[in-house]
DNA sequence: ACAAAATGTCAACAGCTGATGACTTGAGAA
DNA sequence: TTCTCAAGTCATCAGCTGTTGACATTTTGT
């Protein structure tokens, strides 16, 4: 049980109230997510989310920019690209570590609220370093096709669950998710 | 200008409402729309909505339903299915009227209210008729891909507004984009 | 040990939300 | 015309939201 702060400790106290904000707006839209439900889930007053991030606006940009600067499945670079993102598709819990940013941008996405810090966030961590990476002709366009179908996917995986997919019989369905990233990402012909 | 009815019609008016909430639910989530705002793009008084919907959950469901029965793209059958769904990816206004099913889906599968009738329309309005139309094999599987990657792209669309190509230039990107719904569609190999 | 500054708590605020009961207006039947 | 009931209006409700000022408590510097 969490009561409390142990230690009055602002930089611990932020960091609490951070976490549970990105714990939270990857479960559920930034309307839908209160100051006051933050709050509770950092063992935490309230008024400090408004105190020490000035807004709950100011929070929502800061839990999106605190998580990962390159999403994980840039790792292995332009070979390892397709895999990696179909078996977070596939793989692992639901909420998984990987997926939090993803989750809280498409979250919010259509809060008008929150809209904009989402746009720039989607395009300046998730698109522009896959661009950069696959290089080429029309790179922005191709890089922007890879990261709409890899949203759409976990999206789907978000609202409508997990695939009922046996885990022994997770592979088609991996290798099919592959392929599409990689045509995806493929140069386009001349 | 709309000031009121023009004549006591409760079927016009309910039509009237529908309409607005459907054009209001399509460009903004569950949460953001106000039973006020409907009412003022409707021209008609709040108090009808709840009063006729029973609730704004009432008439999310009704707006949700009241759409076309099955997606656009299907109208050609198994063969133009990709073809159709690309065009309705890359050409025509933002606002689609063939998408505003999607796109009310789309905005408000976050908002814990309105998520679950989102989740039965999305399984059989959208996947169901796509399984049923390519059949064979894990046809559900397949299908969920098809539209996990057709919301992905409507909703880059939508977020980050059109593809920045000239429109002489379009068939590159149509064409890859029917090339990834095709393989999401194609049988799992033996 | 004392003062000062930082940290956390509490209660209250104005603004908005969806909803509802009581009212007025209008249309259609007798 | 007159009566009746549906259709539409209005004011108001309770509940929730994010935010803030005043207070209490702990830590830190001297």
């Amino acid at each position: 049980m969490n009561c409390g702060p142990i230690t009055k400790n602002r930089n611990a106290t932020e960091a609490r109230i951070l976490e549970a904000a990105r714990r939270l707006f990857s479960h559920d839209s930034y309307d839908n997510v209160g100051i006051r439900d933050i709050a509770t889930e950092a063992g935490v007053d309230s008024a400090l989310i408004s105190r020490y991030f000035g807004s709950k606006e100011g929070l929502f940009l800061e839990a999106l920019e605190n998580g990962r600067k390159h999403p994980d499945f840039l790792q292995d670079g332009r070979e390892g690209m397709a895999r990696l993102a179909a078996d977070m598709l596939t793989d692992g819990p639901q909420d998984d570590d990987k997926l939090v940013d993803l989750l809280i941008m498409l979250n919010s996405a259509s809060s008008c609220n929150a809209a904009c810090a989402v746009r720039d966030s989607i395009q300046t961590r998730y698109h522009k370093p896959v661009a950069d990476l696959i290089g080429g002709d029309q790179s922005d366009l191709r890089a922007r096709v890879f990261g709409s179908v890899l949203m759409g996917l976990a999206i789907s995986r978000t609202i409508l669950g997990p695939y009922g997919v046996p885990e022994d019989q997770a592979e088609p369905l991996k290798e099919r998710i592959r392929t599409i990233l990689e045509d995806a990402l493929a140069p386009f012909p001349e």
